[in-house]
DNA sequence: TCAATAATTGGAATTATTCTAAATAAGGCC
DNA sequence: GGCCTTATTTAGAATAATTCCAATTATTGA
């Protein structure tokens, strides 16, 4: 049942769809095809989608997919590590299918947000007592380039 | 039209105030009493709470104030730098009063946040072309040392 | 004291997300 | 391939957090 006429490269999309196949078992979940299009949809753009960015991305490739969908597929691709979900500001969460090192610069005045690749040192702090970390995450607030541009005039 | 009986040192009192008038004033708002018992509010628990755990605390000493208030003021004190504003994950925003330098750590459990004092060192980090620098936030998660605790069981 | 305007108020409206229960689809087994 | 079990999808209702609104009230400066 897979749609063809993509604009993805054959081989290309074989493996990541292998690969996400794989995740996506290893964490106790099943390969939809739901899944899989929402994924491609983070892929192609790697910009921080909201939700319903997402939702309306997945659309054109799966028109009846739904709202509530698109939200469990990403809790499912966040729950077994494909992508990060960000939140820097009030208003709808954020998601982030860049796994590397980055850490956010976040313009507060059109919500743009852009990966930068941090130095790999280890930032030690003290932690609270007894406190068990699982990730960290830096962000940097702003005005991108363009906002601050208009800014000033 | 001062409410006696306020558990806080009368001297200080006046300081805290004084201080507070003087930095709405800078930044062109008015000395509300509203404004008054909604930043003595966040100073007398230093966790982080959300609006409404301010409006109901609030609402102890100023009955009568409203929800839509609460925002308001809360919005003025984080324009005129007396509060940060903090948002760590999905759900209500949290304030923090402690404007010193400090990351958070934040328990993806029970939600709790804790201040961590930072060393001051500059993390020195290669801003995308033209972004215009306000301030950075450092964010810790994982589970604090009561939830590591239940969990392991 | 008075006028100008900023702030407060209760309630309605909006936004983003989660919940629910019925229908559908995946994956393992024969 | 067909069947069974169970996970997933679905539309729409429900919820949570915040913002908006227009009328009232308070603050400030002249
Ligand atoms: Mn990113
Ligand atoms: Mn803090
Ligand atoms: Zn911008
Ligand atoms: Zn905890």
């Amino acid at each position: 049942m897979t749609k063809l006429g993509c604009p993805m490269n054959l081989a290309e999309h074989t493996e990541l769809e292998r690969a996400l196949g794989e995740r996506l078992a290893t964490s106790g979940f099943r390969f939809t095809s739901q899944r899989r299009h929402v994924y491609d949809a983070l892929l192609q753009t790697l910009d921080h989608p909201t939700a319903d960015d997402v939702f309306m991305r997945t659309k054109r490739q799966m028109p009846d997919i739904s709202h509530a969908t698109v939200y469990n597929c990403l809790a499912a691709l966040v729950h077994c590590g494909l992508v990060r979900q960000v939140q820097l500001q009030r208003g709808a969460t954020r998601y982030c299918p860049n796994m590397e090192r980055h850490c956010h610069y976040c313009c507060d005045e059109c919500g743009t947000i852009f990966d930068v690749t941090m130095p790999a040192e280890t930032p030690t702090m003290p932690s609270p007592k007894g406190f068990q970390v699982d990730h960290y995450e830096i962000a940097v607030h702003g005005l991108c380039a363009n906002c601050a541009g208009l800014r000033k005039k």
